[in-house]
DNA sequence: TTGTATGCGTTATCAT
DNA sequence: ATGATAACGCATACAA
């Protein structure tokens, strides 16, 4: 029962603070500081921004000035003026998700340290709302921005952005033709210690199920460039292949490329486990692929790891929950996200120094759910 | 092994777009594009913005040499000579938490679709990181804010931020005294409908973990005013207390509140197991909290829910895939972000109706977590 | 319909 | 050390 009700007057049992209201904007100026202060605009702006020169009593009655009258500054003006913000922009396919969600957070705690903001656009994995993003920022002004680029292939929106002198870092995912600072895990190196385990406890039908092929997934039958895949899902999968064709024939026969989101990977982990030559095991892509294997691995009536072993290719919160804990490659979320904002102020900095990559380390963190040998 | 390197030339083997450097910021203003066009920048302007009046032909003319030069507007610019922005401010505890990073995600799409922006500023409960977020929204002359508020007794910022014209809608939580929009989840209606069915399973020791009383806590010993806490938890806690007031004299007995975060949940479950008296049930109040309880079930050697039944304040997105799955109230995550975002425009547009509350029902979705009768 | 002229609040140059 | 003055790019009242 939504049941939307007007209150006027009364608001947790306690009278409205009447006289705040229709105060119309303060809004003191600069000019109204000055004049208080019975000094110039120029000076007052000096006193205030703490550059220039300006005389011990002529600063001290700019602030004090300045604090009687509540100044805050117009940054819009400001900013006008400056031909740029402190606003760094925040491009991913999704806040809500548990890895855009924290290394966004940890870029926002590392620019408040650094005296910026940020400005969060999601683009749901599609190219043409990276696009509008990116030249919102512009418009925008904004001082630099960190990129979850949708596509491996097309950088051109961010070679503009570059162009126009506006720092890109890119997280977690690789742009082909575009340079640009760069920060991401070896997820590649994660990959592998998983496969390793896996095939070395003897599991040989291993399937795959991740959304790196986009939004929309990826058609089958269609050829299969992984170089055209997101670079972070690519290098799984590369690893994932490479480890697989070590010890069987067709490593591709259990990868599953689906749409993204938990529904997607549930049907697609169904489709595997229905097969008569069903996987032993599988590796989810990440956090949310793997809700949807694992609930699709209980419907089937299937046992972990007993019937099938599981991987999630980055760490969910959740993963000592489940029964039985979930075996993860964990990467360092937060650092990455610092790292990021770091390459911005360093390119603010230094615009033309040679581009940097930054890539942190991934582990492998061996839980119960490969937990053992392979029975059948 | 962090290795970061510096790449100059080659990225994904493919050779950099060196032609892309070193061209400055274009940024074409209206001036140019006028000259282009032939026209005054007042007719531009009139063009473009499609107001006041323009023949089609001028139009025309401006337009082609709009898309011709790449003209972009300089917002920040535009935004000083409006007074204010198409930015709506997000103020939360932390945006990376299921709730708020939920809640986030859907107050964007709702502002993408009418055409602002988010900025979202992060305080971990901290007022004094509260009053900062909002006077930095505020310097950069935000449309509106939306805020999930750290302190329901201390709302004298928010106060000013309305009296300075800016709208501010209350997510989550209601602020003592002050008047404003506000948006919510009937969550006291769910926590007794969850008590509801653990009271009626047999269960008389019940344990609530919560983290309502802020980023420290709520200090043992000091004197509990639920009505100082935060109004979401606060309206848990007192439907709990109710609830087990019919049925037990000391009520209070199993009241853990605990500082923010998962491993202080774990840490006050601890402590409640470790009573010789220890609870059959624990009510953990949100996803977060859940995490440190279930961990503290089971590290402390007991099965959910034979041992201790157990129920989350709201829905995680892992609430299917723990053994046994997990007994939840549900709130409307996106619709409480959109209705959010929906005041923030409605009193745009009309600033001086009523406020308006919007309280969106939760159900009590029952799993195994509080599967059976009390046993012990 | 169109252009002129002015202002938004800030920063910064350049004389004094 | 200080103040007058000019920008920044855009929007708009008003005159033509």
């Amino acid at each position: 029962m939504e049941r939307p009700r007007n209150i006027s007057r009364v608001v947790d049992g306690v009278d409205r603070v009447d006289d705040l209201v229709d105060r119309r904007p303060p809004s003191v100026t600069l000019t109204e500081v000055a004049q208080r202060a019975g000094v110039s605009r120029a000076t007052a702006a000096r006193a205030l921004g703490g550059y220039g020169s300006a005389s011990a009593a002529a600063r001290d009655r700019v602030l004090a000035a300045a604090a009687a009258l509540g100044y805050r500054p117009n940054l819009p003006a400001r900013n006008t003026r400056n031909g740029t913000t402190t606003t760094v922009g925040v491009v991913v396919a999704d806040i809500a998700s548990p890895f855009f969600g924290q290394s966004t957070r940890s870029i926002s705690d590392a620019a408040k340290a650094a005296g910026l903001e940020i400005m969060v656009l999601n683009t749901d994995e599609e190219l043409e709302a990276e696009r509008a993003a990116v030249h919102l920022l512009l418009d925008q002004r904004v001082a630099g921005m960190v990129v979850a680029a949708a596509s491996r292939t097309d950088g051109r929106h961010l070679a503009q952005a570059q162009a126009e002198g506006v720092p890109v870092v890119l997280l977690d995912r690789r742009v082909i033709g575009l340079d640009a600072d760069r920060v991401y895990a070896d997820n590649g190196a994660g990959a592998a210690l998983a496969m390793a385990e896996l095939i070395g406890q003897g599991h040989r039908r291993i399937g795959y199920v991740s959304s790196a092929a986009g939004p929309h997934g990826h058609p089958p039958g269609a050829p299969l460039v992984v170089d055209e895949l997101v670079s972070s899902g690519g290098d799984r999968i590369r690893a994932y292949l490479a480890a697989l064709a070590e010890v069987v024939d067709e490593p591709t026969r259990y990868l599953a490329l689906c749409p993204f989101g938990e529904e997607a990977a549930y049907a697609a982990t169904r489709e595997l486990l229905a097969r008569p030559d069903r996987p032993t095991a599988v590796f989810a892509s990440d956090s949310v692929i793997a809700l949807g294997v694992l609930r699709a691995i209980a419907d089937a009536g299937f046992a972990v790891p007993g019937d099938v072993a599981v991987v999630a290719g980055d760490e969910p919160a959740w993963s000592r929950v489940t029964t039985p804990p979930l075996s993860t490659v964990t990467q360092p979320v937060a650092a990455l996200g610092r790292a990021a904002l770091e390459l911005v102020t360093r390119r603010l900095a230094d615009p033309t120094s040679p581009c940097t990559d930054v890539v942190l380390p991934t582990t492998f963190q061996a839980r119960a759910s490969t937990g053992g040998s392979v029975g059948a």
